[in-house]
DNA sequence: CAAGATTGAGGAATCAATCTTT
DNA sequence: AAAGATTGATTCCTCAATCTTG
C-alpha cells in the first residue's frame, strides 16, 4: 500500500471522460447545425463574439476564445473573404486591428443562432431539467474560473 | 412577443460555451502532462481503452472514442509503429483487426496514466469539493447518456 | 525589447472513395 | 449490398519565426 502519493479517485477521471465525451457530442451535433451556413463551430463563436462586443482586436478573441493567435488570424481572413467581417484601423494604436461585423455577418449570425440554438435546446432539455440546469450552470462555472485561475498561476499558456 | 417559437434560454447557452471552453483548459493540461511521453491525448485514450478491454476492433474503439474510423486507423498506425500496440489477425472475421496493448505500451501507459491523473487531481480538486464532485458527475453522466440517445436515434453520425 | 498581427511548416481530424471479406 | 479497414485530399489548429509599431 503506498500512503505518500494520493492517486486521483475514480470520480474525477470519469467526470474527465465525460467532459471530454459531452464537448464532442455537443460539438458533433452543432457541425451539422451550422454546416447549412457554411460555418465551423470556430467561426460562429468569432461572430457570436463581435455580435457581443464590437471592434474587438484579434488578441482579444484570441484570449476570450482561447485560441491562438495565428488561428484567429486565419479565421477572420476567411470570414472577410466571404464578406461577413471587416479588418478596420485602430487610430490609437497602428499595431491593431478592429473587427467588425459586416450587416451580412450580422444578418447570417442572426439566422444560424436560430437554428444552433434550437438544436441545443432540444438536446440540453430533454437531459436536464430547469433546476438541473441551474445547479449545473453552477458547478461548470466553478469549475471554470479555478482552471482559468491555476492557468493564469502558469503563465500564460494557451495562446503564447 | 413571441409565443410561438420559444428560444433557447440564456442559462443554455452558458452551459454551451462553459463545456467549450472548460474543454479546451482541460486540453490544454492533458496535452503539458502528455508531452513528455510522446502521447497525444488521443493516443492516450487508445492506450486507455485497450488497457481496460483487450483485443477491440478498430471500429469499436472508433464507435467508443467517438472519432471517425479514419482517425482512428491512424492513431493505431502511429502507436504500432512506436511499438505500443500490435494489430492481430481475428479468427473469426478476417476483415477484422484486433488491436492489443503491447508490454512497452502497457509500461508506458502506467508512467503516463500517474502523471496525467496526478494534473487532473489538481485542477480539479482545486475547484470542486467531493460532494460538489458526486454532484458534478451525476449531471454529467445525465446529459451524457441523453446526448448518446438523442445521436443514436439520428442514425449513427459521429462516425460514418 | 514587448505587443499586435501575420506567415510557413507540420500535426491531427475528417470526408469521400476504395479494397477486401461477409 | 453491407461491414471492417485503409488511403488520398482537404481543413483546422498550433508552433515557431518574422514584421511592424509602441
Amino acid at each position: 500500500v503506498d500512503y505518500q502519493k494520493p492517486r486521483t479517485s475514480a470520480v474525477i477521471l470519469q467526470q474527465y471522460q465525460m467532459i471530454h465525451d459531452i464537448y464532442v457530442l455537443l460539438d458533433d451535433g452543432d457541425r451539422r447545425a451550422l454546416r447549412p451556413f457554411g460555418l465551423t463551430m470556430a467561426q460562429y463563436r468569432v461572430l457570436e463574439s463581435l455580435h457581443t462586443s464590437h471592434g474587438q482586436r484579434l488578441t482579444t478573441l484570441s484570449e476570450r476564445l482561447l485560441r491562438a493567435k495565428s488561428t484567429i488570424t486565419r479565421i477572420i481572413d476567411q470570414l472577410e473573404r466571404d464578406g461577413l467581417v471587416v479588418r478596420t484601423a485602430d487610430d490609437d494604436d497602428r499595431r491593431a486591428q478592429r473587427v467588425v461585423l459586416t450587416p451580412a455577418g450580422a444578418d447570417l449570425l442572426e439566422r444560424a443562432r436560430g437554428v444552433h440554438q434550437d438544436a441545443l435546446n432540444v438536446r440540453v432539455s430533454a437531459a436536464l431539467s430547469v433546476p438541473e440546469q441551474e445547479q449545473f450552470r453552477a458547478l461548470l462555472n466553478k469549475l471554470h474560473d479555478s482552471l482559468v485561475d491555476t492557468l493564469d498561476e502558469m503563465g500564460q499558456a494557451v495562446a503564447p
